[in-house]
DNA sequence: TCAGCACACTTGAATGATTCAAGTAAAGGA
DNA sequence: TCCTTTACTTGAATCATTCAAGTGTGCTGA
């Protein structure tokens, strides 16, 4: 563990949901130059080390957060594409029991609920870009 | 609605969890040369309409389907990339109900289940690539 | 009949997150 | 001291997707 993937850990903690240029802006910030590749090195290795969940809603960059292994899910802004986290509503971890699991090593659930935020809600009248339904 | 989106439904329709690629393949094998650009507006202007459901687990190009509406889930094997259909485990359409909505106005609900399929299971002996923990 | 327009489609180029490759430097072990 | 591993650097490549600009076709209203 060296000065770079201290300062990512801290970076990631201290932001919200952060993508990969945002946290290696913060870790430049905290000890100075640091290449984008070692950036994506490290997040890699940290979040197979299991000390950071990364997140990736479809059609916008990978994010990270430290909070891991409880289990809880995630509210996206299809307009602004905030994250906002959300206590699974199963109520325990891991949810990770499908109807059938169709013969699958489960091992882990991602659960996104997409949506409109409080703020793109109150500018655009709660009309979400392409009215996907599911 | 014209022959070449009509061939893109019914390639979607009898293919299974389709990548753009796969689909427009099997648009070209139908109606004869179509341009990828086509099938990639076409695939919007269907997923927008409501006819084509479109899934997008991380790190891996976008699919397509044709059950929609019906709001269930997806098993996808960490190795292979194999997609599975599960019914939600809720039990109803929608399961749009997080434990606190935090003020978000939610219109669907994305559940991906990830883990080795029994294929898999069977060659790699039960190891996911990198052992992500939730 | 024809201008105007919307729309599906074409070709070609651009974008942008991520990964790959090859090399350097520092730390740790034998 | 040598060797190996690991973290990091620079630079280039990959690849799905999108953007831009132009072409043809069919419909509508005058």
């Amino acid at each position: 563990m060296t000065a770079a993937r201290l300062a990512i850990l801290q970076t990631v903690s201290g932001g919200d949901h952060l993508d990969v240029e945002a946290i290696h802006r913060g870790v430049c910030d905290r000890v100075g130059q640091v290449s984008l590749q070692a950036v994506y090195d490290s997040l890699n290795a940290l979040h197979c080390g299991g000390l950071l969940r990364r997140i990736e809603p479809a059609g916008s960059p990978t994010r990270y957060e430290t909070r891991v292994g409880d289990n809880h899910h995630h509210l996206v802004c299809r307009t602004c594409g905030r994250i906002t986290d959300v206590d699974c509503a199963v109520g325990h971890a891991p949810c990770l029991d499908p109807a059938s699991d169709a013969g699958y090593l489960v091992d882990e659930a991602d659960v996104i609920y997409w949506g409109l935020c409080p703020r793109c809600r109150a500018e655009t009248g709660s009309a979400p870009p392409c009215p996907a339904r599911d």
